[in-house]
RNA sequence: GCGGGCGUGGCGGAACUGGUAGACGCGCCGGAUUUAGGUUCCGGUGACGAAAGUCGUGGGGGUUCGACUCCCUCCGCCCGCACCA
């Protein structure tokens, strides 16, 4: 007997034990068939799945069971992004040891992952901190060694003196640390960097070949990667300075030379350092400069100011001219050379900058159509093109021919035996520190010897595990401060060593787990050639914007690093990427201010206006606005509640349909109950459609009537458009068009007479209710199941092939079109889809509201755009 | 500060490569069914207007036979900025 009404707690349960039975999403088990990889970001087991995830892993979801559907060898794996910092607070905080924390949460979001049916291939599961997964990132890092792709040096970081502890910038509030609240020192570590920077032209180039990744985020990538070509340029001091008698600068703008004003140095830059070393003042004023905070946002916001070393030196083009030596808050050591030379009137910070300290600006790019006499550069510089003036041999020439000329000029002048001017290609992207001074990471498999410096631990020791008896109720590294565990002896001498006590950056473990998905439980390799040649690259990848630059450029950088060598042939490791919006809601706050959970809040209209009450208690709470869902505005809605009492199916349909996906989408409990309405519908029409349709497998009759040919065509025209919608992974159109779909049957459905149908009906309904079944399979799968099976059908629909759309019932026989006249719509004709221009002329110039629109004047141009619009010029 | 994005009815949004603005849903209004409804079904719903029609895609300007779409400019909101993941 089937039930009235779809009981989603039975069915999804039973379903998710069928499909797990069957082992219906196991990758790699149609080796012909040719493979499709889809990944979304894994997850930082924190322990509780939020909506974000929802959305993510049921946008993956659809393009999974669509492409297996279509005949593809599937892989969609599911793993745990599980070392990072989180882990060490909670140990910190409770006692919980890092591992006995991170596994219990895997182990909660497991069971909730699995309670939303996701086609995931849980034979492949992995998680980043376990020693089966990082001892081959250890070797990765060894192999990238060998091959020249490690460098260690010098890097500064925010210290914390009180927590012993390096900060990221945004745990630095006001100079002070997050935790402790003490000013917050800049120290200089020797650490581990991967040489990203060896790729950047590549990285650069290879973007243009990403078709299909998000025009934004390819731009985003350029920008960080930031090439830009220029001129390192030196300017000779007036009098050496302990032993340095010369400034290298780096500029784009070489065409500018006789605009210069001064030159400024970076407070790190080792001229900088020197004068420090001697003077106070200079002392104190680096100081105060790298009390800003390292990040470039803090830099760059932070008010301009400089200090005058005293120190002069040459301009290049005139030894007489002197311009004087700079130390400046807003130079960065870490891009160019450290030093620049500023011409006030054609660059915005130099003009900030000239102004404050009253260096003067001279004018020497002339906006093309402009007299130079009419130039009033008081008020902003000029940033464009135009014709150099007051510039000596380069008067009159354009901006890039005089940056020609000049590097023409000053590659062949000398300055002390070498020339004074060389073009240089410049990238904002800078190596990429991976030396991390904590616990929960995956150690830098390197051992420090007196003797013998730096040796590599011998492949045969790794993994290098993590000691598992460490606390964490001190401040600094656990791990530094271990009884035993840094003392080895040295692999290569036998002495006593020591070993290295730093950890990896978490990016590392995420840049590569792509490609252990590929061979999971290889022991011996990362994975082997043979199963990275078979599925990478990642054909659709999904995470979210946030990750634009850093995760994908990294993983871009590791996939070529494990190419060169010797892992894989692959150098992009996600042909195609997606970013999707976040999941927000509204805010309520309650008369006093504090914030309230959507749970206790009811919702009401009152006169049109919506109103919120608290559930308990009836008190009227302000609706605030719409938010990122977090912890600490309490506006977030627990997965596992809306699957409780609205089922899977119902979550996913809504996280996919209100919104385009790479668009934020507002949870909203009426939303999600419009989901859960059509969910219930979609079961009644399966029901009523069973009742007319035809037994299953049936052959099409021969003849076919006006309405079963219209119902066979909604039918085709939904399976066009659903497809492609999924194609575009336009998921919330893709579902707009299965209502519309599904509207057209009910229309169907209450045309059918009391005395039944005849077998062209019954065809055709079949046929209507096996494509419904089938186009809703990838959103809300449990359902599907239930549909499918009900109507007499054997096998799972998860394995059901998808349906094709026949070209013949999608094309329309006559179509409308709008006429407008001087590009307004006036009218609509109906005229067969082949009709000819004539026939289509003589039809719109007799419509009634075209003659009167067109007032009796005469045609002037006739524009037919086949098969869209007509327009009428008078 | 630099870089990236977004802006369409009461609300979320649709509109493919410049060709009918508002698909589909939410909400609301009206009706029917039901013992009941937080169910289901049917109809209506951008604004102004009696209608013809006029206006309308953040504001202003431009290109075009035709602009949500392209260009310029202004406004508002959001994201990233290298040790959060």
């Amino acid at each position: 007997m089937r039930p009235d009404r779809y009981n989603f707690a039975e069915c999804e349960q039973r379903w998710q034990k069928i499909w797990e039975q069957n082992q219906v999403f196991k990758a790699g088990e149609l080796e012909t068939a040719p493979k499709y990889y889809v990944l979304e970001m894994f997850p930082y087991p924190s322990g509780r799945l939020h909506m974000g995830h929802v959305r993510n892993y049921s946008m993956g979801d659809v393009i999974a069971r669509f492409m297996r559907a279509r005949g593809y060898d599937v892989l969609h794996p599911m793993g745990w992004d599980a070392f990072g910092l989180p882990a060490e607070n909670a140990a910190a905080q409770t006692g919980a040891h890092p591992a006995q924390w991170t596994y219990a949460n895997i182990a909660a979001m497991r069971t909730q992952l699995k309670s939303l049916g996701l086609s995931l291939d849980w034979t492949r599961e992995i998680a980043t901190c376990d020693p089966e997964y990082y001892q081959h990132q250890q070797k990765l890092f060894l192999d990238f060694l060998k091959s020249g792709l490690v460098d260690r040096k010098k890097s500064k970081v925010n210290w914390d003196p009180v927590d012993h502890t390096v900060l990221a910038n945004e745990q630095v509030i006001d100079g002070r640390g997050w935790r402790s609240g003490a000013l917050v020192e800049q120290r200089e570590l020797i650490q581990w960097f991967l040489k990203i920077t060896l790729y950047s032209e590549e990285l650069l180039t290879a973007l243009d070949k990403l078709e299909r990744w998000p025009e934004k985020v390819r731009l985003m990538q350029r920008n960080w990667i930031g090439r830009s070509e220029g001129m390192l340029v030196r300017f000779a001091l007036s009098q050496p300075f302990d032993s340095i008698c010369e400034i290298e600068v780096f500029t784009t703008r070489a065409d500018t030379l006789f605009g210069a004003k001064f030159i400024a140095l970076a407070a790190d830059h080792p001229l900088s350092k020197k004068l420090a070393a001697e003077r106070s003042d200079i002392a104190e004023f680096c100081e105060e400069c790298r009390r800003g905070g390292t990040s470039a946002e803090a830099i760059e916001t932070a008010e301009k100011l400089g200090m005058d070393t005293g120190l002069r030196v040459a301009h290049p083009f005139d030894a007489n001219w002197m311009l004087p030596v700079f130390i400046a808050n807003f130079i960065l050591m870490d891009y160019g050379s450290g030093a620049i030379f500023g011409c006030p009137a054609h660059d915005q910070r130099d003009f900030d900058f000239a102004k404050k300290y009253s260096l003067g600006a001279t004018l020497v790019v002339c906006p093309d159509g402009v007299a130079p006499s009419e130039l009033n550069f008081d008020l902003e510089p000029y940033e464009g093109e135009g014709k150099l003036i007051n510039s000596g041999f380069l008067d009159g020439l354009t901006v890039s021919q005089a940056k020609e000329a000049v590097a023409n000029r000053l590659e062949n002048t000398p300055l002390f035996g070498a020339p004074q001017g060389s073009r240089k290609v410049n990238y904002k992207l800078r190596d990429w520190g991976v030396s991390r001074q904590r616990y929960w990471g995956c150690p830098i498999p390197i051992i420090h010897c007196e003797a013998c410096g730096v040796v590599p631990v011998p492949e045969q020791d790794l993994p290098v595990r993590l000691p598992e008896d460490v606390t964490f109720d001190q401040p600094g590294n656990p791990l530094d401060r271990h009884p035993t565990w840094k003392d080895v002896s040295c692999p290569s001498c036998g002495a006593p060593a020591r070993r290295e006590t730093d950890t990896m950056d978490t990016f590392v473990d995420s840049s590569w787990y792509y490609a252990r998905f590929a061979d999971p439980h290889n022991k011996h390799l990362p994975a082997a050639a043979a199963s990275l040649n078979r599925w990478l690259p990642v054909d659709q990848y999904i995470g979210g914007i946030e990750h634009a630059i850093l995760h994908l450029l990294y993983s871009r950088f590791f996939s070529r690093a494990m190419r060169d060598s010797g892992h894989s042939a692959a150098s992009e490791p996600f042909s195609g990427l997606f970013t999707q919006g976040m999941v927000v809601h509204e805010t309520y706050r309650d008369a006093h201010g504090g914030w309230i959970s959507p749970a206790s809040v009811r919702l009401e209209t009152i006169d049109g206006a919506r109103k919120a009450f608290l559930i308990e208690g009836g008190a009227e709470v302000e609706i605030g606005p719409i938010e990122k869902m977090s912890k600490s505005k309490k506006n977030t809605v627990d997965p596992d509640e809306i699957v409780a009492s609205y089922g899977a199916d119902t979550a996913r349909l809504f996280v996919l349909s209100d919104s385009p996906p790479d668009r934020d989408v507002i949870w909203s409990d009426e939303g999600a109950q419009g989901a859960w309405r059509f969910i219930q519908r979609l079961w009644r029409v399966t029901g009523e459609l069973g009742c007319v349709a035809a037994a299953p497998g049936v052959i099409a009759p021969q003849q076919t009537g006006a309405e079963a040919l219209a119902l066979r065509q909604a039918t085709h025209r939904a399976i066009a458009s659903v497809t492609e919608n999924i194609e575009r992974l336009r998921f919330n159109s893709a579902i707009a068009r299965i209502r519309e779909f599904v509207n057209e049957l009910t229309e169907s459905l209450d045309k059918v007479q009391e005395d039944g149908v005849g077998a062209d009906q019954a065809f055709a309904f079949r046929e209507a209710a096996d494509v419904l079944a089938r186009l809703i399979a990838p959103m809300v799968p449990h359902l599907a199941e239930e549909c499918w099976s009900d109507l007499g059908h054997g096998g799972l629909v998860a394995q059901a092939s998808w349906p094709i759309a026949d070209p013949g019932l999608v094309a329309q026989a006559r179509i409308i079109l709008p006429v407008q006249v001087n590009g307004k719509k006036r009218a609509e004709i109906e005229v067969p889809h082949d009709a000819d221009e004539d026939t289509i002329r003589k039809e719109s110039l007799a419509h009634d509201a075209v003659v009167r629109a067109m007032d009796g004047k005469p045609v002037k141009k006739f524009i037919l755009v086949p098969k869209r619009i007509v327009n009428v010029v008078v």
